[in-house]
DNA sequence: TTTTCAAGAATTTTT
DNA sequence: TTCTTGAAAA
């Protein structure tokens, strides 16, 4: 393997020759950005340079595992193995394993995901008696979020007048206290939240000179994907262990920044030059997956952006043919577009289901294409939305082992200490919580001390207690000896969760069992994956972190399978056939980016993005209509349509009359009374809600509100009704003038 | 303490 | 529409 930079054009050698210093590679959607990481790395180690000494940060733990395969194959050795690669996440957090006692953490700490986060601090707004009005669980974490990722910690925040007051402004003044309280309760749970993994390595190299200098020579030389989705936590971590050689070697392209919601700052790429005068730019121009149509059609929208690197994306490849714009009547009509388009080109042109994706804006989008795709028996790979490591049965499964390996873990505790039911009831925790605030100790600690506190429990309760604490006791001296599988089998026996399902009996029941059994031999895969490894390692710990860690874009494709997913989970992926789905305005563009510019081309780079998975086909679609709520709603084609140019696109299916069909004057009526137009009390005459008042309904007038209706007299042309409003009182009204609407029958 | 039922909220994107 | 939450009943 000596000629290996033969592999290689004359724009990706260059960067991979480059070794020394700081550099950027822009690299344009398709042009062999993971090409020149992977071939740079190689150089390296064909250089002498030991896989000890490099750090390889992807975005996805995914692109690390196949870089390593990658790299593996072609030198021919193990050496890459031995690389430190892997998503900013997962190798900071098994750095901060070993470093924890340095700031002051078990190396046992449990890592919680976005949920747990949001519960502990639902949990904390809730102690804390604020209005759940203006302090909703998912702001508050969302603005900790992107605190942390600022490197902002509550002390930094009590420090800047300017944050408060805009939390002020946003009648939650108590933020900085909620803030305050999560981040000493994450601390005394022994817990890092996403973000902590971030911030404490943060705090760690700047706080111990020694492991900073430790550190900086290990990774002489770092590499970084994705750069231009990197926040400014990670921006300051790649500084610090980057100062000592300066080898630092950043990837990406600012035209694919999708992730600001995330903290990320597309700053750090664009300013990259300024951050290292000393750096070269090496620009990847040419594109190699996609045909010409696809590379100037995207390249035609993507000018729209104001803010970017100038770059001038080319490609050698065919025309091909040209980008299709579909149009449906609705979303269902959309769905039975994409399976048999689907359908005809796997016919025509030989291709596996594994070519084909279907790519939407939103989660929620995936469910007309899966309906269409499985009426007509095309198997399918939903990517995203609610992963296996979030079902609440694996939640609590997970929870127990969780507690076995940090038992200070409160949203563990919480989870499961009643589940399934043993009798330890609200009331219970809520004496626990007071005493582990009294005695400052976890809740998981109070079960030792709760006989200090005889009249707060009756004896039957104590006793509960205390038999749950001897369950999670003897897992724990398991843990001590025996391996994952055999401490993850004495939970789902101890626990009683199989029991409980099987006496519940439904199918759902069964369905969650079979998961906690995919959850067990996933934790043998687990093992035996590790022991191959050269710094393999089996324990639960590790075990718990990977899948906290694990996001769904790590799950492995099927070649018969056509993938449907998000454009964020799609980035860095390719495709023969690619359709975006729902191109329609205040989808996609979304709603909420609408008022703010920057926000706005982030949009457009999400759509840049998604036309360039494309490798052959790509076909755009919109619809007339759409399901929300169950409600259909009226959908414009979005702005992003016409700003790709024209020459590039062909349409089809455009009917300009619509045959009314009864679906279609279904939708009608539904549009228009969702207008207002239309009168409920006039559409359906013969089953008339005024008719149909009883008496014990709840109804809604217009001008006094809800009432309860008490009596019901005179013929059916002046029936009365006689309904006691909870404003205004009682009132006799006669029925064919008054607009009511019936909330409830009882 | 647990279960049941009805009302209300919710949809951007994710390590 | 589906999921979560809260109050009432068992």
């Amino acid at each position: 393997m000596n000629n290996y930079l033969e592999n290689l054009n004359e724009e990706q050698r260059k960067p991979v020759l480059h070794t020394e210093g700081p550099l950027m590679v822009i690299a344009g959607a398709g042009s062999g950005k993971t090409r020149v990481l992977t071939y740079k790395i190689i150089h390296l180690l064909k250089k002498g340079v030991s896989p000890f000494n490099i750090l390889a940060l992807t975005f996805t733990n995914k692109a690390a595992k196949e870089m390593k395969e990658r790299i593996s194959k072609l030198t021919n050795d193990n050496q890459a193995k031995s690389i430190w690669m892997g998503t900013f996440h997962s190798v900071f957090a098994r750095i901060l394993r070993s470093e924890s006692e340095l700031i002051g953490y078990p190396p046992n700490f449990t890592i919680y995901d976005s949920y747990d986060s949001e519960k502990l601090i639902s949990n904390i707004i809730k102690e804390m008696n604020l209005n759940k009005d203006f302090y909703k669980a998912k702001g508050i974490k969302n603005r900790v979020s992107s605190l942390k990722n600022s490197f902002i910690t509550p002390k930094n925040y009590f420090n800047q007048p300017e944050l408060i007051e805009s939390d002020k402004l946003a009648n939650r003044i108590q933020f900085g206290e909620i803030y305050r309280n999560y981040v000493n309760r994450c601390f005394k749970s022994a817990v890092m939240d996403f973000d902590d993994l971030l911030l404490k390595t943060n705090q760690l190299l700047n706080s111990s000179p020694e492991t900073l200098i430790k550190y900086q020579k290990i990774f002489k030389y770092i590499l970084v994907d994705e750069y231009q989705d990197t926040n400014y936590s990670q921006y300051l971590i790649i500084k610090s262990l980057a100062d000592r050689y300066q080898n630092l070697c950043v990837v990406g392209d600012d035209s694919q920044s999708i992730y600001s919601f995330r903290g990320a700052n597309i700053d750090n790429i664009l300013n990259f030059k300024k951050n290292y005068p000393e750096c070269t730019t090496y620009k990847l121009e040419q594109n190699y997956r996609s045909s010409k149509n696809i590379v100037e059609g995207a390249n035609s929208l993507i000018k729209k952006n104001k803010f970017k690197i100038d770059k001038n994306i080319w490609t050698l490849n065919d025309s091909g043919s040209k980008i299709i714009l579909n149009r449906s009547q609705n979303d269902n009509d959309e769905g039975r577009f994409v399976a048999s388009n689907i359908f005809e080109e796997k016919n025509n042109h030989q291709l596996n289901n594994g070519s084909f994706a279907v790519l939407y804006r939103t989660n929620a989008q995936s469910r007309s294409i899966e309906d269409a795709l499985r009426k007509i028996n095309i198997d399918y790979q939903v990517f995203g939305g609610l992963s296996f490591y979030q079902r609440k049965e694996i939640k609590d499964v997970t929870a127990y082992l969780r507690l076995v390996v940090n038992s200070n873990d409160e949203e563990s505790f919480r989870r499961i200490v009643n589940f399934p039911p043993r009798g330890i009831g609200l009331k219970t925790l809520e004496k626990l919580l007071i005493i582990s605030e009294r005695e400052n100790i976890s809740m998981y600690d109070t079960i030792n001390i709760i006989d200090k506190y005889p009249k707060l429990f009756n004896k039957g309760v104590m006793g509960r207690i205390t038999d749950f604490r001897n369950l999670i006791e003897s897992l724990k001296i398991e843990s001590k000896t025996k391996n994952a599988d055999y401490v993850l089998t004495n939970v789902i026996n101890g626990s009683g969760i199989i029991d409980f399902y099987r006496n519940e009996g439904s199918v759902e029941s069964i369905n969650r069992i079979e998961n906690i059994e995919e959850l067990r031999s996933g934790i043998n895969d687990f093992i035996l994956e590790q022991k191959e490894l050269a710094d393999g390692d089996t324990s639960i710990t590790r075990y718990l972190q990977d899948i906290s860690l694990y996001s769904e874009t790590d799950k492995s494709f099927s070649s018969d399978r056509v993938s449907l997913m998000t454009i964020h989970m799609a980035k860095g992926l390719e495709f023969n056939v690619v359709y975006v789905v729902g191109i329609e305005e205040n989808l996609f563009p979304s709603i909420l980016s609408l008022n703010c510019s920057e926000d706005l081309e982030e949009e457009r780079r999400l759509f840049y993005v998604a036309m360039t998975r494309a490798k052959d086909k790509l076909i755009l679609s919109h619809c007339d209509f759409r399901f929300k709520w169950g409600n259909i709603i009226e959908c414009e084609p979005s702005r992003f349509i016409d700003e790709v140019d024209i020459e590039y696109i062909e349409k089809n299916n455009f009917k300009e009359e619509f045959k009314p069909t009864i679906d279609n004057n279904i939708s009608r009526i539904r549009k228009l009374r969702k207008r207002g137009f239309v009168n409920v009390n006039k559409v359906d005459n013969n089953n008339s809600p005024i008719i149909n008042i009883v008496v014990n309904d709840i109804v809604e007038h217009q001008r006094f509100g809800l009432g309860l209706v008490e009596k019901i007299e005179g013929d059916i042309q002046n029936k009365k009704a006689t309904i006691n409003f909870k404003i205004g009182g009682r009132k006799t009204i006669l029925l064919k003038f008054a607009k009511l609407k019936i909330k409830k029958g009882t």
